[in-house]
DNA sequence: ACGGGCGTCTTTTTT
DNA sequence: AGACGCCCGT
């Protein structure tokens, strides 16, 4: 049949896979999108599978329209019913059918990072606690740890041993909660976690489901995490029909809570899974390949996998030395202009890779002084900008008005005169009668203590909404914002305004108005909701627009999944690449050498890499070294231009890491590998997050985050007195506290 | 209520 | 270096 043609053995035996889960170890390039479509097409085409009973989950929404395309292409039918999206996705889906069955209303609210932050800075403030203490980030890091692997904040902190910090730490978590509750919101994280309360609380629910995805797809499986494997397993358990897609050398994603681990759960509760390795790579040349594997090598407690290709060996990867970010930006732009000026690459070939996002500024410059168009993915984004932002959070209050957080920003935007005295008392009545801003707005005639005019500016504020709320029913998504925008008076301020930026914001506006009206083309159906969920779901890389012919710019991070003709890596310096908080300890070195990996084997032909000696970070010149992953490509395969010191990094290899590591890693978060004895201080087994101890000098704290080091611990404490500081456990003059 | 001036912190990576 | 928040003067 069509759908083996051209298939190597491996890729055949996948697509044809009878029944049963199955577990592809599918190496970068190795064709997996492949084998992924042509299953699909396999099973509606010779099997006879109505794809409305095929679930297909992937990382971006962006990969789900590409295969969704390719698997066409194969069909004769159409694939209009399938489920192919990401997580999130696919669980709003759901969610918006059920969610009522677990007490939230079904037009709820996804708050992003900010909307998050800007919660959990209302929960430390209402709490009394000191802000210094108590970082908001740092917060919801350790909120996000425990909804990703399922845990309630009860299972998290020990009953036992409560204390203050510990008491706050919880007093935090569930007045966000209930925060949430309370604006009808859910965070990215409970997109996953409600999903599968509710499977686990309406087992009618479940059963439709499993009932309903006879197949189910997971690609990036290294990437998901426990409540994802949670409720993949919950949904794949009546048909078994799982098919998971993943690298462990391509996980990236571990500080978001991706579990590398669940490869190995998944071999116990899917214990007849065939495992299917891809290790035939058709993207890249062998230098390259070779380069990539005498990186990854390095790591320890991989499933042992060799890329190999039947292409040109290529040409040799080149890594050029270079003396600061302006010079390396010239550098890149020559090769560019080298490679391209004779038409063999277009711009579009080319991509270049960092690791943190504000590296882009000076290759923008670059690119913006010599006229060369890029797209830059990520970074500052549109849907970032305020304008945009505003008049999202006006069509959130309209969907969802019980949504505080959207309702305050944009109360007095633009201005009407609702300030922050007049707020205050709006909220202290709100909270009077157990409520919202929005249910005390339309009680204003009984909210004390305002002045007439501040009352009139509310109830001109409460009837306009209201307006507004009716009116939605009525007419399409584009004319309806449109009618919103104009009404509310955001244009009429930026007009009279009318300076640069306040051009550049009405053009914003401009695009976000047809981003609308193509929404409603496309989808003439679709409610306020989905739009917004669609929005608020769009990965970086969906967000960016494929301009025709143009340079991409974009982290290793967003580049996976993607490919170009030729690579620039840059800023590959120690501290950077791998990155390096402060020089005491250095983070999960292996994952960022997994990044380094993934980074390299996105390019097919050419490859160069670049270190400058000085780099201005905080605008402060930095000297750096080359990045130790620089001095573990294999010398014969790679081109130096300039000086590479060898000796100078050679302290590097005597930094090895424990190989044992990667094999005592358990999956129990609270159950972490020894560190090395001989220098134990404290009993590393019995400090978990959450567990209360003395300095010798800084006195009481608490733990709030362990990191694994190189053959130790590092603890985040939390010390009553002092605040934040790092430690490694192995020298730390710390105890343990029992008892409160 | 609002805007300007000054001090602070930042940067890991993102659905 | 730049963004952001905070304080103070209008």
């Amino acid at each position: 049949m069509d759908y083996i043609k051209g298939l190597n053995d491996r890729q055949r035996e996948a697509v044809l896979h009878d029944e049963g889960p199955l577990l592809v170890l599918a190496g970068a390039g190795s064709g997996k999108t492949r084998v992924l479509t042509h299953r699909i097409a396999y099973l509606i085409e010779e099997r006879g599978i109505f794809p409305g009973n095929i679930l297909a989950i992937t990382f971006t929404n962006k990969a789900a329209d590409e295969m969704k395309e390719r698997a066409i292409g194969l069909l004769s039918g159409n694939l209009d019913r399938i489920w192919m999206g990401t997580f999130h996705s696919i669980c709003v889906r759901i969610l918006r059918q059920h969610i009522d069955r677990i007490g939230f209303e079904r037009a709820f609210s996804i708050y992003d990072r900010n909307d998050q932050i800007a919660l959990m800075r209302e929960c430390i403030e209402e709490l009394g606690l000191n802000e210094d203490r108590y970082k908001d980030r740092l917060v919801l890091n350790m909120v996000g740890r425990i909804k990703d692997s399922m845990a309630s904040p009860d299972d998290y902190i020990d009953e036992r041993y409560m204390d203050p910090v510990r008491e706050n730490m919880r007093g935090l978590y569930r007045l966000y909660e209930k925060k949430l509750k309370h604006n009808n919101a859910l965070d990215f994280d409970d997109l996953i976690k409600r999903t599968v309360e509710l499977f686990r609380a309406d087992s009618d629910i479940l059963e439709y489901y499993q009932r309903k995805f006879e197949y189910i797809f997971v690609d990036e499986f290294q990437d998901t995490n426990g409540a994802q494997y949670q409720l993949i397993r919950l949904l794949a358990s009546g048909h078994r029909n799982l098919c998971v897609v993943g690298d462990d050398d391509q996980s990236i994603f571990g500080w978001r809570g991706a579990d590398i681990t669940n490869i190995l759960s998944l071999k116990e509760d899917f214990h007849e899974a065939k495992t299917i390795k891809l290790e035939q790579n058709y993207r890249s040349t062998q230098n390259i390949l070779d380069v990539a594997n005498s990186i990854i090598k390095n790591n320890n407690g991989r499933m042992e996998k060799r890329l190999w290709t039947d292409r040109d060996r290529g040409k040799q990867v080149v890594v050029e030395n270079v003396s600061d970010q302006d010079d390396e930006a010239r550098t890149v732009l020559n090769r560019i202009w080298e490679h391209s000026k004779d038409g063999h690459y277009k711009l579009s070939d080319f991509a270049i890779l960092y690791r943190t996002n504000a590296q882009s500024r000076v290759f923008e410059e670059a690119f913006m002084r010599n006229d060369i168009p890029y797209r830059l993915v990520g970074g500052l984004k549109f849907y970032d900008r305020k304008e945009i932002k505003d008049i999202i959070a006006y069509l959130r209050v309209i969907q969802n008005p019980v949504d505080d957080i959207s309702l305050r920003r944009i109360i007095n935007v633009p201005r009407r005169g609702i300030g922050r005295v007049t707020m205050g008392r709006v909220e202290e009545y709100a909270r009077g009668i157990d409520s919202n801003i929005y249910d005390a707005l339309m009680d204003v005639e009984n909210i004390p203590g305002l002045s007439a005019r501040a009352r009139n500016s509310l109830r001109s504020f409460v009837d306009m909404m209201n307006g507004f709320m009716e009116r939605q029913k009525a007419i399409g998504i584009g004319e309806f914002i449109e009618e919103v925008i104009e009404k509310v008076g955001y244009i009429g301020e930026l007009e009279d305004k009318g300076d640069e930026e306040a051009q550049s914001r009405l053009n914003n506006i401009e695009e976000f108005l047809s981003v609308a009206v193509e929404f409603e083309t496309y989808n003439p159906d679709g409610s306020l909701e989905d739009f917004l969920a669609g929005i608020s779901l769009l990965s970086d890389v969906d967000k960016t627009e494929d301009r025709d012919d143009a340079v991409t710019l974009l982290t290793v991070h967003s580049a996976k999944g993607l490919e170009f003709p030729v690579v620039f890596m840059v800023g590959m310096e120690e501290g950077l690449f791998p990155i390096i908080r402060d020089s005491e300890s250095d983070s999960d070195i292996e994952e960022e050498r997994r990044l380094c990996y993934v980074a390299i084997t996105r390019a097919e032909e050419l490859l160069y890499i670049s270190h400058a000696r000085v780099r201005t970070i905080y605008g402060r010149m930095n000297y750096s070294k080359p990045s130790r992953f620089i001095y573990e490509l294999p010398e014969d395969l790679i081109d130096v231009k300039g000086e590479l010191n060898r000796d100078f990094h050679r302290g590097f290899n005597d930094m090895a890491i424990n190989p044992n590591e990667r094999l005592i890693r358990v999956r129990d978060y609270t159950r972490r590998p020894m560190a090395p004895s001989g220098r134990v201080a404290v009993d590393q087994d019995q400090i978990k997050e959450g567990t209360k101890v003395k300095h010798a000098k800084w006195g009481f704290g608490i733990v709030a985050q362990l990191k694994d080091r190189d053959d130790d611990r590092e603890a985040t404490i939390i010390f009553d007195d002092v605040g934040l500081k790092r430690l490694l456990l192995s020298i730390a003059p710390i105890e343990i506290v029992n008892g409160g």
